[in-house]
DNA sequence: TTGTAGGCGTTATCAC
DNA sequence: GTGATAACGCCTACAA
């Protein structure tokens, strides 16, 4: 069983030392041409390919960032994953992902993984609250870590932060503008950080604007594929039938208006509705009864951020953890009409 | 500068060998109960986490697969990925992965980047043609390749075929069994081989029937965003209008029907749709008009089979290279109506 | 049951 | 401009 060529089988070809091989390797000046081509031409003909794990094993240094996701089921995760990629590059970085299937254990799994020499720095992306466990036990305090929707702030990691919550009163806000009092909140799973806060968020919203709140105005869901159509459903048999609706994301808000559509309720004139997210950009092929109005998240600028930090953090080790916050800001489809 | 612990410092710290400590975190027997303790207390205590880079410089192993992809935009192969990550976790292997933001360059680095060391294996998922001089370049006969999508046999590598074509043609009997004759296709782009097969097969199907080919029923597409609009009007505008439509994809079949519908054409009154992918199942929020009659591919036995032949040719490097074919299906909808 | 020694492929230091 | 030599952290005979 023969073996990959290394270093010395070019020297030996070349008829040089490994050293220079190195040298050349790594384009490092204290070479003649000559040698050089020597050894170019060794490498090709071995179709050599240097090893990283005994690269990064003396240089301790991968340039890998790895990424770690719950799962792949949305549009602006996977968009999110490209621009993590994008930006990771252009600091000379190779970005790796890994979805560990919304299991715990295979996450922190990855994570060790990781953390064990094959990245530099490890982002991870969701906001499910048990993550806090895994942090806690893997997080040494200096290996570079930045979390991108949960918030761990006493943690030692970088934390990058959407204001949910700020976004959902947004929402709220600009529907109690079009004159709607009776305002319904459909959750996300409330395992999870963002599913909480724009739920708070709303809730604050609600009571700020002298709207008061009706505890039968939030359904709650476990943000599943199908929950916006049982979700439609609870909205019709309510008593005092809200107006507008605030959904946890962008999917429940169009499978409300696709149910709503197949039953004759129309939106924007039977209801208004709001979602989050913003993923009409990636549905070229949505509903087209109506462009559904949405709170965005600056996906480039998160992106941008958490490389950025994560790559300050493996350059600097001892720095302090940052953590930066983006605000998200509605985004009129037309979805909503005013009654007053 | 202090460093990250190491099998020396917990050997010190419990008053061992580095041997002793390899043995515990190893799992391998011969090691008094006594002194495991006190390892894996050492190791606690210190936060330790084994460097994998040193490890496989040692064991030539990673138990790393590397998938690489050109990008997530579809849904499909989102759920691609996760499958992938199921089946390799069922091996006991780690599955990551990288998007290459299709660029050629990038992803010939990723791929190198794994061959280099960082995993024992890579799983190639994407069809763009150009694929093949990335391929020839790097690959070195031994280590163990795999492509999903595309076919290059004669290169030493494992192939996961979806017999597209087949997929098309059976779209396009469906079509002509409900008295469609002229049937047009919306291709995808043609640099990549699956938009190939499927026209091919588009073709063949028709001159098998006996339905001849009207050059002006192939509305040539590269695929992307907005295409399916635009070839909706191209459709209408054609002379001798078709009655159906077959699709490179649903994504363009769904962008077709939701111009159509924005036009009050109906689908399937005025047009018979069938799409490529069926994605259906990931679309809880889709137009609610109809329900697209799609060719589905077996994502999990294609996922399942990567994988298991990725494995297999990196327990046996010396093996011959393996081809597996699937056969994509008719998964009908309601996008389809019979006009004899 | 435990420890010693050698080597995996690379880079880095320091001579020549 | 070039080449020995010593790490890097781990595993694995082999010896004690």
């Amino acid at each position: 069983m023969n073996t990959l060529p290394s270093i010395i089988d070019i020297a030996k070809l070349a008829g040089v030392s490994k050293t220079t091989v190195s040298k050349v390797m790594n384009n490092q000046y204290g070479v003649s041409e000559d040698t050089r081509k020597k050894v170019l031409d060794a490498a090709e003909r071995l179709q050599y390919t240097p090893n990283l794990a005994a690269r990064s094993l003396v240089t301790s240094k991968t340039n890998v960032i790895g990424v770690v996701y719950d799962s792949f089921s949305s549009p602006v995760y996977t968009e999110l994953a490209g621009l993590l990629e994008h930006y990771a590059k252009a600091q000379g970085y190779h970005l790796v992902l890994s979805s560990c299937n919304n299991n715990l254990e295979t996450k922190a799994n990855y994570i060790q993984y990781f953390m064990g020499g094959a990245a530099d720095g490890v982002i991870l992306f969701g906001s499910a609250l048990e993550d806090r466990q895994i942090i806690e036990k893997l997080m040494n305090g200096r290996y570079p870590f930045t979390v991108i929707e949960n918030r761990f702030e006493q943690l030692d990691i970088n934390n990058i932060v959407i204001r949910n919550s700020e976004g959902a009163a947004e929402a709220v806000r600009h529907l109690a503008g079009l004159g709607h009092t009776r305002i319904a909140h459909i959750t996300g799973n409330m395992q999870h950080r963002v599913a909480l806060d724009r739920m708070n968020g709303y809730i604050s919203a609600m009571q700020d604007l002298g709207l008061g709140l009706d505890p039968r105005h939030i359904i709650y869901t476990d943000a599943k594929i199908g929950c916006g159509a049982a979700a439609a459903d609870q909205l019709l048999a309510l008593e005092d039938r809200p107006t507008a609706v605030f959904a946890f994301n962008d999917i429940i808000a169009y499978e409300i208006m696709d149910a709503f559509h197949l039953k004759g309720i129309r939106v924007p004139d039977d209801f208004s509705l709001i979602g989050f997210d913003n993923i009409r950009e990636w549905m070229s092929f949505k509903p087209g009864y109506s462009e559904l109005s949405s709170i965005a998240q600056p996906l480039k600028q998160m992106a941008a951020a958490a490389v950025e930090l994560t790559v300050k953090r493996v350059n600097h080790p001892d720095s302090m953890p940052e953590t930066v916050m983006f605000s998200p800001k509605l985004v009129l489809g037309g979805s909503c009409r005013s009654i007053i």
